[in-house]
DNA sequence: TTAATATTGTAATAATCAGTACAAAATTAA
DNA sequence: TTAATTTTGTACTGATTATTACAATATTAA
């Protein structure tokens, strides 16, 4: 069942990651397509010919990324840790990204999002997706908290989801705005005893 | 004392508002200097003679918008009404605008930060000096609620004021990512009756 | 071997980019 | 009036944009 014809010199997911480096550094106005090139090591015959285009090498690579985030991001809320523990982890993890050496580049989801939501249908499914997987997880980890007895404050379970869900956002978007470390700390701490 | 040559057709200030109006549609990379001439009116002869560059006008434009928000913002927070009539005021002022007629714009600041705070230290110093101006009126705000027992938590201030800062600004993401209103009134409750 | 097919690198395309040059126009100071 | 000064619109620059054309290359099926 091989298909006939020249083989690929690249793998589609390998290219895609590199891909994903460039958009994440220079967002999708700003990266071009030689900067594209550059990054993947791919001619823009080979890129064009297996991509389509820019905003499809794009799609390709958010969603790549959303999957792989969620698929993180929920390992963590379903360890066996105590819930307390699991949502910290959740917000620890968002730091440490924030703050890794490759350069402070922050949540690619939510670069994406702010810079094109508004105009690219594309992108605003993919982050509205992420956002409810989040929030539907955070709900039946709170609810399990709440039913045995982890969390004690009374109040619904969709409010508390809510509050982190919006919590961790404003987390992710103050530290890739100005770097405050003081200030994600006091976040994760006030996050967590807001909901204990 | 009045120059001589010919004199301006415009008011710098209504200029950088219809400036405003371009890179807030567009973002930064996203706006063109012929966007900025038909949104203003003016020629390129004009605009460059007047703002030297199109970096140095978004400069302008987000002082601007820094300096009225902080106005807005402060003057929500310092109003007669009980402190948590005043944190539902601002974070019902952020829902407002971010679901306003003139089309899901979100925050100039945060869009801003978002695709340039990591490589602009001009957008990175406006960013946290805002940031830092919105935390201090919430720690005095929160402080004074602290005192005269409109709060009773017993939780820092510096955490209260952290956490509703996170809060506010994951709201004002999650607004303009994708337009939920029944999660914003959901973050809303979360965040009041965590502080309460 | 050959025909068919797919990939690759390079060169070209037309459009758009930020910014400049400059002459015409409009003002003030003398 | 005239000289000096500033603003304005237009035409232009060279660089860069996303994308395409295409010949050379490398493979499979017959």
């Amino acid at each position: 069942m091989t298909r006939s014809g020249r083989p690929r010199e690249f793998k589609d997911t390998t290219v895609i990651d590199a891909a994903m480096d460039a958009f994440w550094m220079n967002g999708y106005e700003g990266c071009s397509t030689e900067d594209l090139c550059k990054q993947t090591g791919l001619g823009k015959g080979s890129l064009y010919n297996a991509f389509g285009s820019k905003h499809e090498l794009y799609g390709q690579v958010l969603q790549r990324y959303h999957e792989e985030g969620i698929r993180e991001q929920s390992a963590i809320l379903q360890n066996t840790l105590p819930l307390k523990e699991r949502l910290r982890g959740l917000l620890e993890w968002g730091i440490n990204e924030d703050f890794s050496e490759s350069g402070r580049r922050g949540c690619l989801l939510i670069n994406a999002a702010m810079e094109r939501a508004r105009v690219d249908p594309m992108v605003e499914q993919i982050m509205t997706r992420h956002i409810e997987i989040l929030e539907e997880e955070l709900c039946r980890q709170i609810e399990r908290g709440c039913e045995n007895g982890e969390i004690t404050s009374g109040r619904p379970v969709k409010e508390l989801a809510s509050l982190f869900l919006s919590s961790y956002y404003g987390l992710r978007v103050l530290n890739s705005s100005s770097q405050n470390r003081e200030l994600a700390k006091s976040i994760v701490e006030g996050t967590l005893s807001a909901i204990y």
